[in-house]
RNA sequence: GCGGCGGUGGUGGAACGGUAGACACGACGGACUCAAAAUCCGUUGUCCGCAAGGACGUGAGGGUUCGAAUCCCUCUCGCCGCACCA
């Protein structure tokens, strides 16, 4: 016995040295002329981190995940690309500062090099000569780049309207920011404000991001997620005229076979035209008081659906298009501003919340569609009739008898005829408001000139430096406002007095981007050249929480989808396939935070255990796209299969020459099992790995490899030595630095220049196997059985085996049903 | 309400429609040790039985099948996203 034992702190930071030294994981861009001949590219990615404190378990995990992935498809023959960088603008080390005096500058850096520090620690995989920060100006240059280039295509701009302010944070928010009525960020209750702010036109976009989920391989619940967020419907515009005054109001409807059945017309509360309705009309005050109400109403309340229906009379009407009929009109905070026209037509009886309204009002309740067979007089007058598949309109002038699918199309083609209407389609995707009233951010690069107006800062002066400044108390408006001299310049246009934008960018727009600019990192004349790009794109595996299901994920396939239509890229989606890692959960199972003290830090773990027995352990754990709980016991269980590991790579390093560890010649006894193990272990974790992110079951199939060395100990020392060797190739993916060392004691040689292994199919068949024996579906008996042996031969040894005898006895046998070398079931009566 | 995912031992979890519970943790027993730790070996779904063996078992109920944790239907519970979206 050797009185060595394994030693992470030595072991590890000796092969990082190596990888750093050599520059092991960098990967060069190819001149294009090279690029058909060179191995096939898969570029891996992990989400960029946001540098705050030090890296958490969450990142650890992350980064586990997808350094298994680059490991295993280098050694399966590809040219890997797996960059790192850092997402470093944002809230948290703003508000640090204002707490701390600390400049968010260098909080940021520092944490930063926290992050550096762990992930080399971690003995992570990385292409570090791509490292980027969004905070760097050779970065967010390229950010402004791209700002201005929506700008001139009309998908950046400038428009009032009402926004989501969390009061807190003193700024405003994107939809997507706001979860359950609160600021995604600190959790304070948002306000809506009437602000003039900086949007993307992400709309533009609905249908293609809808529709292009289907070219990508990503989570169903994924891509559920986004399609309800993008929330397409299809229906009608219909239009309403209010003859008093001559206005047409067009509205939104799903059901347009419906129409007929409309008994009022309801404005929203912000809906311009609400106060010009009610002048000069008895309900006037009436309307005010109600409008100025509903305004003032906190978002969250105003959206309860339980909440009883309210509204006030406009004094006006409008005509249905359908029949003439004139409709009361009303304004009612249960319609939004926001979706479809602001305006809806009143059909109770196919509505829910139509039908509470008209009986809060007692309005006329009219049944327009009725189950096929049903009586017109059946139809009860004054219920809510839920929808069904076999329907046909009732009370509907010329459209009545027809099949409600037919009919709302016919009703649609007359509107359309009589141009008070068409088919249309809204989306419950709103634009993206990316303005934020805060410092830590990247500068808008827009000036306004008195006499130009609006001016793009020309795209020589980029960037627009964040300017230094003392105070980062936000006050409603931007602390750049108060940087007086970085605030006033002159116009690029006429050289009179302008003065910047002081709003910065939300930080979801630096990481719409970033690996883009991965493939061109050190490009300054372009964020990227288009040519270098096409070598690389699309991301063929990103990884990352679920947590970015709908913001980071949709905003940048929205860019990439902008940017081809700009001819920059040539993909329309930028992640071909998406893995989502669940969450580590604290001891106790819940999520980790420090208010419960349920915390685990990477970093004493790493310290105490090592990296690679951190690394095995989470994704060890479970399944990894499921949350699961830390559990330190199940750590040391993983510590101490690597230890075995290492002490057999140890002892037959100290016994056998050191050289090739290749499959023995004609192995037998305990040799020949030891070296199907391991050929069934290659089998195994190969089938894992390849697209199944089964990495849990993969370090299981090792362990039982590493199982079987102890069992067979007495095996003679080739096979011993090639099965080691194996599990120590094998584990390299999840467990570098053991794996590189067991690998080198034994054969001399670099594991990761090392193919990935191949299972020999001759070896995962043995000469004979257990023939399971049932009778209706049980299992009766187990026997051996020669592998390969015809149907026949399998049914008589079944049939003849004492369980089988002994169930089958005295009942008649129907049927044999042979599954060669598997099974046999003997089906008796 | 709409959409998505899930329910398997004491625990985390395995299982192309073909031996349910791999692997790991925990527990129990043994070896080594003066002792402990570490390490190594073994047992470990539940119930009946001294044993051989048998019965029961994947949230509940039904169905398809020679055979269902797996496929289909109904229900139930839990988690996640959206939600007065016309």
């Amino acid at each position: 016995m050797s009185d060595r034992r394994y030693d992470p702190s030595e072991i590890e930071p000796r092969w990082q040295a190596v990888w750093e030294s050599e520059r092991t994981w960098e990967v060069p861009n190819l001149p294009p002329d090279e690029v058909a001949a060179a191995p096939p590219k898969s570029y891996v990615l992990e989400m960029l981190p946001y540098p705050s404190g030090e890296p958490h378990i969450g990142h650890l995990k992350n980064y586990a995940v997808g350094d298994a992935v680059a490991h295993f498809r280098r050694r399966t023959g590809h040219r890997v690309l797996h960059p790192l960088g850092y997402d470093a603008f944002g809230l948290p080390a703003e508000n640090n500062a204002i707490k701390t005096g600390i400049p968010p500058r260098q909080a940021t850096d520092e944490s930063i090099a926290a992050f550096q520090r762990a992930f080399r620690a971690w003995g992570l995989s990385i292409d570090w000569s791509r490292e980027i920060s969004s905070h760097e100006p050779g970065y967010y240059r390229w950010t402004q780049w791209i700002f201005l280039r929506l700008f001139e295509r009309g998908l950046a701009y400038r428009k009032e309207s009402a926004v989501n302010w969390c009061p807190n944070d003193q700024t405003v928010l994107a939809n997507e920011q706001v979860i359950d009525g609160r600021c995604e960020r600190c959790g304070h209750e948002v306000e809506l404000r009437q602000l003039e702010q900086w949007f993307f036109r992400i709309t533009a976009y609905a249908d293609r991001l809808l529709d292009d989920l289907e070219t990508i391989r990503w989570p169903e619940s994924v891509k559920a997620q986004q399609r309800n967020w993008i929330g397409r419907s299809s229906g009608a515009e219909v239009t309403f005229r209010c003859e008093a005054l001559g206005i047409d109001y067009p509205v939104f409807t799903t059901r347009p076979d419906t129409l007929f059945g409309a008994t009022f017309f309801v404005m929203a509360p912000e809906h311009p035209d609400v106060m010009r309705l009610a002048a000069g009309t008895e309900h006037e005050a009436d309307v005010r008081a109600y409008v100025n109400r509903a305004l003032s109403e906190r978002a969250a309340d105003r959206g309860a659906a339980e909440k009883p229906k309210t509204g006030v009379p406009l004094g006006r009407t409008v005509t249905n298009p359908v029949n003439g009929e004139p409709l009361p009109m009303y304004v009612a905070d249960y319609v939004l501003m926001e979706y479809g026209t602001g305006a809806v037509m009143g059909v109770p009886a196919h509505d829910e919340r139509d039908h509470a309204f008209a009986t809060a009002f007692a309005l006329p309740i009219r049944p327009v569609v009725a189950p096929s067979g049903a009586e017109a007089s059946d139809v009860s007058e004054r219920a809510f009739t839920a929808h069904t598949d076999d329907e046909r309109l009732i009370n509907s002038g010329r459209f009545t008898g027809m099949d409600a699918v037919a009919g709302r199309e016919a009703i649609v083609d007359w509107l359309e005829s009589r141009g008070a209407g068409r088919a249309a389609v809204s989306y419950r995707l709103r634009d993206w408001l990316l303005s934020r009233q805060r410092y830590w951010g990247c500068p808008i690069p827009i000036l306004y000139c008195e006499s130009c107006g609006m001016v793009p800062v020309p795209d020589g002066d980029l960037p627009v430096l964040l300017p230094e400044v003392d105070d980062y108390q936000p006050r409603g408006r931007s602390p750049l406002a108060a940087a007086d001299e970085w605030l006033h310049t002159r116009c690029p246009r006429c050289g009179g007095a302008a003065r910047r934008e002081t709003d910065t960018m939300d930080t979801f727009v630096d990481s719409s981007w970033y690996f883009l600019r991965y493939c061109d990192a050190r490009n300054d004349a372009a964020p990227w050249d288009p040519e270098v790009l096409a070598q690389w794109a699309p991301i063929d595996q990103y990884i990352g929480g679920i947590e970015h299901a709908i913001l980071h994920l949709l905003y940048a396939r929205f860019f990439v989808k902008a940017f081809a239509d700009m001819g920059l890229l040539s993909v329309q989606e930028p992640f071909a396939a998406l893995f989502t890692q669940g969450m580590i959960l604290g001891p106790d199972g819940h999520k980790m935070s420090k208010s419960r003290g349920n915390v685990i830090s990477p970093t004493p773990i790493v310290e105490r255990f090592g990296a690679d027995a951190a690394r095995c352990y989470v994704l060890f754990i479970g399944p990894p796209d499921q949350d699961a709980a830390w559990s330190e016991t199940s750590l040391e269980g993983v510590h101490r299969f690597l230890t075995r590991l290492w002490r057999l790579g140890d002892e037959l390093a100290q016994t056998t020459a050191r050289g090739p560890a290749e499959t023995p010649e004609n192995p037998t006894g305990d040799a020949l099992e030891l070296v199907r193990k391991a050929h069934w272990a290659i089998d195994k974790v190969t089938a894992d790995l390849d697209g199944r992110f089964s990495f849990n079951t993969a370090i299981a199939a090792i362990m039982e490899l590493v199982n079987e060395l102890y069992r067979r100990r007495d095996a003679d020392s080739g096979a011993r030595r090639f099965a080691t060797a194996t599990a120590a190739s094998l584990v390299f993916p999840f467990a570098p630095h053991v794996g590189a060392e067991v690998y080198e004691l034994l054969t001399g040689d670099r594991v990761w220049e090392e193919p990935w292994p191949a299972a020999d199919p001759a070896m995962l068949v043995a000469e004979s196997f257990e023939l399971v024996c049932q009778v209706n579906g049980r299992v009766r008996d187990r026997v051996p059985a020669p592998t390969g042996a015809p149907r026949e031969e399998l049914e008589r040894l079944a049939l003849s085996s004492a369980g089988v005898q002994a169930h089958v006895n005295g009942h008649e046998v129907v049927k044999v049903v042979v599954v060669p070398d598997k099974l046999v079931n003997v089906v008796a009566r």
